[in-house]
DNA sequence: ATTGACGTTCCAGTGACTGGAACCCTTATA
DNA sequence: TATAAGGGTTCCAGTCACTGGAACGTCAAT
């Protein structure tokens, strides 16, 4: 099977799926005699398996990780699992960094007119000396 | 005033600084005699407005916008509004995002005893078969 | 034989820094 | 006065995960 057909099944770019090549996350697969990339049943699971993994938002470098635990038949499920909590930490740091921006935006917005003057509280807030 | 004191009073790296003036974000300040970067109250204030700014997630083309709107008399609140309606949409799409995984990733880890065994209810979602 | 849709490689750019090398300036001390 | 420490300077490369584009090769159908 050609790289397009391999991405339309996997939901990843050919562009992806040859940079996932190069940087060793996948393996190469076989090619054709006119050079064609060729991949097969296998492969393209492989690359389900990394473009849900990716849309979870695990890192390249976790998926590695994970794919190399999935291909590993003395694994522990402890291992699969601390990797997931590691990464679901992350998005919750990430989530609560949003949620602080997100409330002093929303709290400025509301003090903003929005209208033809210029004064602005959000611009006041941005220009105010520091704190401490 | 030296550019590790400037990094100080604004809370940005001196290597940050250095790059926002390489990117145009700032103006390139006054030197001294030696080469060494001369910063003024005015130039720590507005080092201090783009750590603010950065700090509440706008981009360096937004920090920008922000900059010149503030330096313009004749700016409305209604673009300085936008610009932060806009940036609170963003975050909102990336918050929604990342519940969105964190709601999978925990009920997969819920799923998986994490011990010993190889069995892993993460991995096996991660490997099945496309939906659709 | 030619067209068009695929495929190939390689280089460069994105955003926002950060690390590091090689070098220069300033200030304090022996 | 020499020197050492702790600033500063520039410039290049690396990070992360792709993505765009150029220049070219392959394949199937007309």
């Amino acid at each position: 099977m050609n790289i397009g057909d391999a991405a339309a099944q996997s939901e990843l770019a050919p562009k992806t799926i040859r940079y996932y090549e190069s940087v060793g996350l996948i393996q190469s697969p076989a090619r054709t005699a006119g050079g064609y990339r060729d991949y097969g049943e296998a492969d393209v699971q492989t690359l389900r398996f990394v473009a849900r993994a990716r849309g979870l938002g695990f890192s390249v470098a976790q998926v590695a990780e994970l794919l190399s635990l999935y291909n590993d038949r003395d694994r522990t499920s402890a291992d699969v699992k601390a990797i997931t909590m590691a990464h679901i930490d992350d998005i919750d740091r990430k989530m609560a960094e949003l949620e602080s921006m997100k409330n002093t935006l929303s709290h400025l917005v509301h003090m903003c007119h929005g209208d033809d003057r210029p004064d602005c509280p959000i611009l006041d807030d941005l220009a105010k000396p520091a704190d401490h």
